[in-house]
DNA sequence: AAAGATGTAACAAAAGATGTTACATCAAGA
DNA sequence: TCTTGATGTAACATCTTTTGTTACATCTTT
């Protein structure tokens, strides 16, 4: 990884979602435009996300929208839909079998469990990260603002 | 980041800098050698764990040593004497400021939280990592093994 | 002075992440 | 039915980061 720029889109794009519910069409376009990004970079995220069963996205006519209720949605959810082989890709240890030094013989047995314990304490932060804590931030943000609601 | 591959260069090196104690002379090349790398690449952490003051390296003749005991160095020490950083490089938010769009404006601040919270999940789970951990796993896989200590 | 080591800058190569173009496919409405 | 506007995806291009390499100055001991 990192946790990557995708993930912190996918977020911004489940926000969007969420808060143009009944008052916009949400297309990739229109993401694109919010995220700064490309529309063929929003499909592919958006595809991934409808594959992790959290959004639906009705093909020819657009118009997103998630599948649960944000309570049910986590930060952990979305960072597996987008990186398929988890929080493991997080990690690199250097490619050294074969050698006659046993330090070389042993080191990735070594590093296996401080390194899971890694993975899981990431897998638990993200999990206590929901949609709905996040948008419940928004809203705190948001509402100083003048004016915030006309975009959509 | 990622916990990059140096990370595990530099555990394998601190590794055999204690096991190599009162052995052999460690330099740059031997290290490498044992790691699968170049020596500059060692010789560039080495010089990362020293400034972090936890080892030494002699000028001109060589010959590496641990300042501490295993017990008092972390891998949280090791990661963040390579990634300056610290682990906020793990993380990446996209730009989108100075849009119209009020998820845009707000995304950032909303993401903050969440993504702190997993850096110091990250932090705590390295701190719990310590090289004497490490070392104890090491000699648990390597007395099983024939011939082991003839190698340095 | 010579030998063998580290320190570091500069460059090269490889890998990964991100952006873009192009086009097939689909759904709804005129 | 045809047009319009949308998604799905492959292919390619670009950018960035990581990793490897060469070269050379500097240091220490003999």
């Amino acid at each position: 990884m990192q946790i990557s720029i995708k993930c912190s889109i996918a977020v911004h794009c489940l926000i969007f979602i969420h808060e143009a519910k009944g008052i916009a069409k949400v297309t990739s376009n229109r993401l694109a435009e919010s995220t700064g990004s490309n529309p063929v970079v929003i499909r592919n995220i958006l595809s991934a996300l409808k594959k992790a069963g959290l959004i639906t996205v009705p093909r020819g006519t657009g118009g997103a929208e998630l599948c649960k209720d944000p309570s049910q949605i986590t930060l952990y959810q979305i960072y597996t839909a987008l990186e398929p082989n988890g929080v493991t890709s997080m990690i690199g240890i250097h490619p050294c079998q074969g050698r006659q030094c046993p330090v070389a013989q042993n080191i990735r047995k070594v590093l296996e469990h401080p390194y899971h314990n890694i993975e899981d304490a990431v897998k638990e932060a993200m999990e206590q990260a929901t949609l709905q804590s996040m948008l419940e931030e928004y809203h705190r943000l948001a509402e100083d603002q003048i004016g915030s609601k006309s975009v959509f």
